[in-house]
RNA sequence: GGCCCGGUAGUUCAGUUGGUUAGAACGCCAGCCUGUCACGCUGGAGGUCGACGGUUCGAGCCCGUUCCGGGUCGCCA
């Protein structure tokens, strides 16, 4: 039967006590962690937020204390009254391994069933099952650890920004349904007849508004909704560290104090100083042509090098095909070289590689391989000319034991095949030194990139990005040339996040919705409101926003997504502990008048 | 939507070429035990082999379908 605290209040966290607190008489409570009854004398390890500390129940001490006690098992809430002594046989396995409690008193709190695995720190069970009773998953150390320094980090943001004048503004939740970007979450209006509201993907019209309002600087820890397949690292709910600001240029005034905010943080969490200096800035095009990637990894090499001009004089119908059609050039030909790969790497080891780049859409991976000691090997070995080998040689500095790895396609298909391939390279064969943060700034995207599917062109960032000052006009000329003044944030070869300068002009903003087909009504129709609020006086303004998933993810080293998500949701974007989401009854569908449909 | 991987006691797993009553460890329950901390010893309970169908004298194992989950590509302004 379960007790009542009564008059007993707890005085100390479990975890927190040490030799110092010898002879004080200490309450405390917890989970019961592990119970050891040797006879007349039960071990008791108590578990709470701080720790484990060992209580004693000892039948010689109190007949009916230990009685009690002999009721106890794991996961128990107890509380435990007793006299802080040092131990006879201390040990180091706990914080608190050289004190113990001698339970004077105990009360039975709560009982507890069997779990459905047991509560250890490093645990092996299957996430489905950890995930179903995410509570108990919880109560382990190492997740309630990862969730503190989420909080640590809101706190960092929230002081950094408050000392900087930026005010916290809430956004609703129950927004307009935009165009362009992710699937929206949609909430069915009662009141309104088949009408519905989207969850937002980001607070990011809003927060332009703001501007305009006149707040002049805006932050906000919020949640977004978009409805994609998830992966590792993306949920269908997370949350952002969103700010906006007035008045500002994109590299002092945007740039440079996100990157303090960036290093309160890491100071604030993980207490890691991150230097004085500014961090790295490499252009998009920079970024594409050395790593084959807009968030690039820079904490190994493997770098890529365009070989388009050599492999033009090379009678290979791969390298040919993707240079041009009737001599119009289409794509490249990239290479890299994998230095000393070439005794890591059998030739099953090769044809894996090759196997792999066609998951990322290429047609196949020309290689050369030069065994230490032994004669250059590959796969279009017998097409290359005496010549065109040297060539190669000297660009990519191919010596004894380097493997070449080469892509030929248009741009896009090279720089995924190898900047896919140059990660999956660097993760399998360990090169990268998981213990340093690689920070950097990727700048100058493209405004534009042209959608096969939708046949035009969409926006690489979002329509009120403002494209660079210099190539205003290429947004109508050559839009697939246009560069934005768009920014992100890259760690560890992640998106940490993005942001850019807003267009205030009008007839920017209204030149950019022609580039992308969008006609006046729907303007009008989907953010109208929007464009008409600049027509009373928009600041020039620009912002940026953070993942803050992402961003606990980096600094408690965590590959998924889910362990830094109090209740998160699994790949089918349901959550397993509630089983959301579920059918309604159809009271409710009517009310929303929603119709079900059958298959 | 495509590709790859997984699903066997409460948990983590093993299970031979398709062949007797599906095993181990941990956990759980009971008994014994005063210095354990992965306590120890003895005994016990516990299984729709994800589900459905097929092949077979016989299926945890082979085949098909399906459900659940993971990773990834597409997608994610």
């Amino acid at each position: 039967m379960a007790e009542l605290m009564g008059s007993l209040r707890r005085t100390t966290y479990c975890g927190t006590l040490g030799i110092e607190n010898v002879n004080q008489e200490v309450v405390v409570v917890g989970w019961v962690q592990k119970r050891r009854n040797l006879g007349s004398l039960i071990f008791v390890d108590l578990r709470d937020k701080t720790g484990i500390v060992q209580v004693v129940f000892d039948s010689s001490f109190s007949e009916s204390v230990f009685e009690k006690a002999g009721a106890i098992r794991s996961e128990y809430v107890v509380m435990a009254k007793g006299a802080v002594r040092e131990r006879s046989n201390k040990t180091d396995k706990i914080k608190t391994g050289a004190i113990e409690i001698l339970a004077s008193e105990v009360k039975i709190l709560s009982e507890a069933d069997t779990t459905p695995f047991e509560i250890l720190d490093d645990t092996d069970v299957n996430e489905n099952l950890r995930l179903k009773y995410r509570y108990l998953d919880l109560r382990r150390p190492s997740l309630q650890n990862k969730l503190f320094l989420r909080h640590k980090v809101c706190k960092a943001t929230r002081d950094y920004l408050d000392n900087l004048d930026f005010c916290e503004v809430e956004t609703p939740m129950l927004g307009k349904s935009t165009p362009e970007g992710a699937r929206d979450y949609l909430v069915p209006s009662r009141v309104h007849p088949t009408c519905f509201y989207a969850l937002p993907q980001s607070p990011q019209l809003y927060k332009q508004l703001l501007m305009v309002s006149g707040f002049d600087r805006y932050y906000q820890i919020t949640k977004c909704f978009r409805d994609e397949d998830l992966r590792a690292n993306r949920q269908p709910e997370f949350t952002q560290i969103d700010l906006e600001m007035s008045f500002v240029e994109q590299v002092e005034d945007v740039i440079y104090p996100v990157e303090g905010l960036i290093k309160s943080i890491f100071k604030n969490t993980i207490g890691l100083d991150l230097g004085e200096g500014h961090f790295r800035q490499i252009s998009y095009k920079e970024a594409m042509e050395r790593y084959g990637s807009d968030k690039p990894d820079t904490r190994f090499g493997l770098e890529l090098k365009d070989v388009s001009d050599i492999a033009k004089k090379v009678d290979f119908k791969v390298f040919s095909d993707a240079l041009s059609i009737n001599g119009v050039i289409k794509g490249s030909v990239r290479a890299i070289n994998a230095k000393g790969f070439a005794s890591k790497l059998s030739r099953k080891d090769i044809d894996g590689l090759v196997e792999f780049v066609k998951t990322l859409g290429a047609k196949g991976l020309a290689w050369l391989s030069h065994p230490v000691g032994g004669e250059v090997k590959g796969s279009f070995l017998k097409f290359l000319t005496e010549e065109n080998l040297k060539d190669f040689t000297d660009r990519l500095n191919f010596e004894e034991g380097d493997v070449l790895f080469f892509a030929a396609d248009k741009d896009s298909v090279v720089y995924n095949t190898l900047g896919g391939l140059r990660l999956h390279l660097a993760e399998k064969y360990g090169l990268i030194d998981k213990n340093t943060y690689d920070i950097l700034w990727v700048t100058e995207f493209p405004m534009f990139e042209y959608s096969e599917e939708e046949d035009r062109f969409v926006a690489v960032h979002h329509p009120f990005t403002s494209p660079m000052d210099e190539d205003l006009e290429l947004c109508v000329k050559d839009p697939s040339k246009a560069r934005a003044k768009a920014y992100d944030i890259v760690i560890n070869g992640q998106e940490a996040g993005g942001g850019s300068i807003r267009i205030h002009r009008r007839e920017v903003q209204e030149k950019m919705f022609e580039v992308l087909g969008f006609t006046p009504e729907d303007i009008k129709d989907r953010f109208g409101f929007f464009v008409d609020a600049f027509r009373y006086g928009a600041p020039p303004h620009g912002g940026l926003a953070l993942g803050l998933d992402r961003m606990v993810m980096l600094l408690t080293k965590t590959d998924s997504i889910k362990d830094v998500i109090a209740f998160p949701k699994v790949q089918t974007a349901s959550c397993l502990m509630s089983g959301a989401p579920d059918l309604v009854s159809e009271k409710q569908l009517e009310e929303l008048h929603v119709k079900h449909v059958e298959k």
